[in-house]
DNA sequence: GCCGTTTTCGGCCCGACTGTTTTCAGTCG
């Protein structure tokens, strides 16, 4: 079991103790000690036999190493247990919903027999819920809509929770001893995860070598169906096994000899709707193409197959990135050799979105610049929230001031060796004013203005809002447009379209949030922003030292954007990147 | 349940907003 899998029993001891009415501190100690086993070095599975070990870590003490100790060994552990045969695992799915905390679930929990999210489905049509405290009208339509909002989510996994998923099996199947059959030469991710699609609905996983040529495939089929993390296996056949993961992510494992590997890899990359369209085009052309091969109609030998250059190219196609892969003008482009040159994670030179220990960052603003230091960066600013969000230890006018000189004294510090600007994520109100006053906003290097509450709002209060926001004329980026928090929060209402354009008018850039669990603006409305002339700018939105560099997923969704690294201003040098951010400065 | 002690018990996180109240509980992050 890896550290993410047991900080994620330990929170949910803390979801199920908070049901259960428990001692508040008592639960935040779970919490800490979740967050504690999510970031620590140690792996826990390897130290779990050395009590003194986990004792070192802060946040365990003697009882958070048993329960680990208990965790490593039964894969479980008693408190865990016993409150779960108690209530039930529906009750950890009823706090996904919005609006539902642990509060409401024990009174649905006792007052209506309801643990799960079929049975509050079930109990709202029945019209249980009426009459019991605080199931206003409003709160059975507010769970309702979250229902189904839930319900069209799930089967949908974060591709960052993808991607790790797809890491450890594809380190497994390259540890595939191979033996008489010669083995696997390459394994690779396809699908929608090749494509970076911000979600994934399951894994496409293409395995070649010798082990995988037809008839000789036994011995690895059987090796890939010895997984240790499958849960259930759906099919198992001569070059293809099905199976659903501990986690529900369903996995196809595909075997292919290495002759076919660029057809292959093609024809499970896809999108549908690309690879319909790459078929159609070889028809015309006289060829089928499927996953063995680009072949001829009349004598069905092999034109291409071994790479996808080469299968492109015989289709008189230059080589398509796997994230324009979605029929929406690639194929067009790729024919005419007009491509863009998609930006690349290289490219970029700074981080204008970050959070340290002033808010609810855990890292001095001196950590985060050495960090930034390491992923090679040139600049980096410093964007604490505002006192609006006090749950974050938001800055007021006072200690933003004084964060202003520290970062400015963090700056000298370095030495030249990076650049670290001033900077905040204010917080935007209600009506759209800003949380903190325009003379402290005037003194920062980059002022990020957010949306964080009250997402409730009609389309038009909500686009006056912002609108009135970007209006002011410290602000520099609009920080993660809609809001939404993928599989658990829709993007609040707003009419895009004019906000990007109001922000190209004013030169506000706008923001993709790379964190994975936003990636906003989302690859669409990214599009959109490049054609309207925004300024775009993509940032990390790091709470911890160790998130700064991870900007693949959003890169990914830069590259679907169809942007190029002219189009970003992190791509610009410091210099540049102030002076495009601040045109009138 | 953790931590750090004036060493074995007391402190541990503040505030806005909503929908339900008619003075406030619950959620948000």
């Amino acid at each position: 079991m890896d550290n993410p899998t047991m900080a994620r029993l330990l929170d949910e001891t803390a979801d199920l103790l908070e049901i259960d009415g428990g001692d508040g501190f008592r639960i935040r100690s779970y919490r800490r000690a979740a967050e504690a086993a999510e970031q620590t070095t140690v792996d826990l599975m390897e130290a779990s036999s050395d009590t003194a070990r986990l004792l070192e870590i802060p946040g365990i003490g003697k009882g958070m190493a048993s329960n680990l100790q208990a965790i490593a060994e039964t894969g479980t552990m008693p408190l865990r247990d016993e409150l779960l045969a108690k209530y039930g695992a529906g009750v950890l799915e009823l706090l996904k919903l919005p609006g539902m905390g642990p509060k409401t679930i024990a009174l649905l929990w006792s007052a209506a027999q309801v643990g799960s999210i079929d049975q509050l489905a079930e109990a709202i049509e029945a019209g249980k819920l009426a009459g019991l405290p605080r199931m206003g009208e409003k709160q059975v339509e507010k769970l309702r809509k979250g229902i189904e909002d839930y319900r069209r989510s799930s089967g949908r996994y974060r591709i960052d929770v993808a991607q790790e998923a797809a890491q450890r099996l594809i380190a497994y199947l390259n540890a595939f001893p191979g033996g008489d059959t010669g083995g696997f030469e390459r394994v690779v991710s396809a699908g929608s995860l090749r494509r970076g699609r911000e979600t994934v609905g399951d894994l496409d996983l293409l395995v070649t070598g010798p082990a995988c040529e037809p008839a000789h495939t036994a011995k690895a089929v059987e090796y890939v169906a010895a997984y240790p993390g499958i849960h259930d296996i759906i099919a198992k056949g001569e070059n293809k096994v099905s199976f659903n993961l501990d986690n529900g992510l369903q996995v196809d494992v595909r075997l292919l000899p290495t002759a076919s590997y660029g057809a292959a890899l093609q024809y499970f990359t896809g999108s549908k709707a690309h690879s319909v369209t790459l078929r159609q085009r070889a028809l015309k052309m006289g060829y089928t193409l499927s996953e063995w091969a680009l072949a001829r109609l009349d004598d069905g030998s092999t034109v291409a197959a071994a790479s996808e250059e080469e299968v492109y190219a015989a289709l008189g196609l230059d080589w398509i990135p796997p994230e324009l892969r979605e029929n929406l003008g690639e194929i067009e482009a790729a024919a005419k050799h007009a491509l863009p040159k998609l930006i690349e994670k290289k490219d970029l030179r700074g981080d204008l979105h970050m959070h340290t220990n002033a808010s609810d960052g855990h890292n001095t603003i001196r950590e985060m610049a050495e960090a930034a230091v390491k992923v090679g960066y040139e600049y980096i600013a410093i964007t604490d929230h505002s006192k609006n969000l006090a749950m974050t230890n938001g800055l007021d006018e006072r200690r933003a001031l004084e964060h202003i000189q520290r970062i400015h004294e963090v700056d000298a510090q370095m030495g030249g060796r990076i650049r670290v600007f001033a900077g905040i994520e204010v917080d935007i109100l209600g009506d759209g004013a800003l949380d903190l006053d325009d003379e402290v906003l005037a003194q920062m290097d980059v002022v990020i203005a957010s949306v964080h509450t009250r997402f409730e709002q009609s389309r038009e209060e909500m686009t006056a809002r912002v609108l009135r926001a970007i209006e002011n004329p410290n602000v520099r980026i609009l920080g993660h447009p809609t809001g939404r928090l993928l599989l658990r929060r829709e993007p609040f209402a707003l009419d895009m379209g004019a906000v990007l354009r109001r922000a190209a008018e004013l030169g506000v850039a706008v923001e993709h949030n790379a964190a994975p669990e936003r990636l906003d603006l989302n690859d669409r409305d990214l599009r959109l922003a490049k054609e309207l002339g925004c300024n775009i700018v993509i940032n990390s939105d790091s709470h911890d030292a160790r998130n700064l560099g991870k900007m693949d997923y959003g890169v990914k969704q830069l590259r679907r954007a169809w942007l190029e690294g002219g189009d970003v201003l992190n791509t610009l040098s410091a210099k540049e990147m102030l002076a495009a951010l601040r045109p009138q400065a």
